[in-house]
DNA sequence: CTGAAAGCGCTTACAG
DNA sequence: CTGAAAGCGCTTACAG
């Protein structure tokens, strides 16, 4: 494989001089340039980004660990992030922990053996102590969507109550006052906010709100929850996360139960299908591509910067899954 | 940050034990070993996989490149590929094309520049001599889900004459003889193989057949193909590809076209969301796991074995979108 | 089973 | 603007 010496010979300068042009980094006469950049064509060189990488130590790629890249939030994030660092001229690299602590510690591990430059990540809340390491170590690291308890790592986030509060306040507009929330697992403070800030809007309003925990963030999780759910016999059902509405939306198909004139339905989260449904529905969109090209600037923005967290607000679709009960 | 010297010179033996117990090759003995991992774990030793692959050649990482990690066909691409890398302890490094040649050829650039130690892609149609080149520079490569047309290089593709001619049988056997297929660009493999195998079905039955071919592979270039695809009037209607099946959806929503009183649908890919809408989806699922398995397996098997091509089938899954128009 | 030496392909730091 | 030397942190190849 050809290398920076073997261009170096053919261009008739020094090895550092065709350094200087293939990084484009320090001053270089317009002759020298031409030259190298020709012998690099005619040997078809390409720099080795890991010798590169393992002198300058600076590999140019960035990590990215979400919970499953099959979730679309999290797709949507991935691009968002991929776009971003783009831009940079930095490439990112996935992987997934699938909301489990030690494959996520297995993750970080590997982000910090290959020297990754920066870090961002929806953390599980089970490696506080490895992430400050990582960042003690000199690693930029943002969390997105959620954050570990009690960490002092730089954030971007949903406004989850405010989000959660326009999905009940929606509701209770359309005179609905005996409301469901099925709740992601509230372990996770995505959950946890959303929980807090759905309650506060019922108390304000009166109404009686319910909530019905996940088991977990999977879909199978989900269900025995929105089975309790209905139980109860809400009018007005409000969905935590993407996962849950589709646990919803299974359950409903199955039992046949009519939206929204057995049932209205609030989601979170806005994916074309939602469109298609019988009744399209109404939903809590978030920004992911805005949340996550803030979290890009903030891994490279100085860390005194701009403080320790940024949230953004969430925005309602309204649509047609629910009905008005007003008299 | 703590290195393989540290590690040796706390253990008490040298550099090549300390390597050779860290990375499990190579003989050691039962002293040797325990001396030099209590020394790396009281430094928190993590190698350096940087210096490791430059000196080994081996980076341990596998890149994927996609058109787009937001399409939900990919995702699961991704997600299966991430699966199957792990289990060989290798990592994923996943990028988008966008299906823009261009972009496609820096990304190529970036997977040499990395020095990947093997490449899965979703080709466009314009880079064959540099895949060449790259393989013939002894990176392994596998092409998945379509070809560059003429490229000696190993794959894994669906049935898609089969497929397509299943969608075409199951409309057939309900009476329809009046059949659209709104197919993906046929300059890609997939679109024109749907094509085919549509047509020749339609032509053993005796079905009039009509293919509007969607500008790009984008959702926007596939709504006008299906707007003249109704104007056509179809009794029945195959969506070539899961974009498709989107655009699909949105046009018949916006006109509100019944399915399948009006129109029936056989759409392409499977995903849960199909379950929910007014009519549930009739639709041919590929066993994209499976692919992406035999892919990454594929990639890793001598060059000589099982032959250039593998070929998975499709299995039409039917639900509630085509009406029976049997007398 | 163990180790001293060389080197992967660049860039840093220093001179000129 | 240009270059000779050293070194990033490992593993390969060779000895013993």
């Amino acid at each position: 494989m050809v290398n920076l010496t073997d261009v170096a010979r053919r261009s008739g300068f020094s090895v550092m001089t065709a350094s200087r042009v293939m990084s484009g980094r320090g001053p270089v006469s317009a002759a020298a340039r031409e030259a190298v950049l020709t012998a690099a064509a005619e040997l078809g060189y390409v720099p080795n980004g890991v010798a590169r990488g393992l002198r300058s130590s600076r590999t140019g790629v960035v990590a990215l660990i979400i919970s499953d890249i099959e979730n679309p939030f999290y797709a949507s994030m991935a691009k968002a992030a991929e776009q971003a660092l783009a831009q940079r001229q930095l490439r990112l690299t996935i992987s997934s922990s699938g909301e489990d602590t030690e494959r996520e510690l297995e993750l970080l591990r590997a982000v910090h053996a290959m020297r990754a430059d920066a870090l961002l990540i929806t953390p599980t809340t089970g490696n506080g102590p490895v992430l400050t390491q990582l960042a003690e170590g000199g690693m930029p690291i943002v969390q997105l969507d959620r954050v570990v308890p009690d960490l002092e790592l730089r954030r971007v986030l949903l406004d989850n109550a405010g989000a959660a509060r326009q999905a009940v306040t929606h509701l209770a507009d359309h005179g609905h006052r005996r409301i469901a929330l099925v709740s992601g697992p509230q372990s996770i403070t995505t959950g946890a906010e959303r929980v807090a800030g759905a309650r506060r809007a019922a108390a304000e309003r009166g109404l009686e709100l319910e909530v019905f925990e996940a088991a977990s963030y999977l879909h199978e999780g989900s269900r025995d929850a929105v089975a309790a759910a209905l139980e109860w016999a809400p009018t007005g059902l409000v969905s935590g996360n993407g996962i849950v509405l589709e646990a919803c939306l299974d359950v409903l198909v199955e039992r046949s139960v009519r939206v929204p004139d057995a049932l209205s339905l609030v989601g979170f989260d806005d994916l074309p299908w939602m469109r298609w449904t019988a009744a399209p529905i109404t939903t809590v969109r978030q920004s992911v591509s805005s949340m996550t090209a803030a979290a890009v600037e903030m891994l490279f923005a100085d860390p005194g910067d701009g403080g320790i967290e940024r949230r953004f607000a969430g925005e309602l679709v309204v649509r047609a899954s629910v009905a008005d009960h007003r008299e």
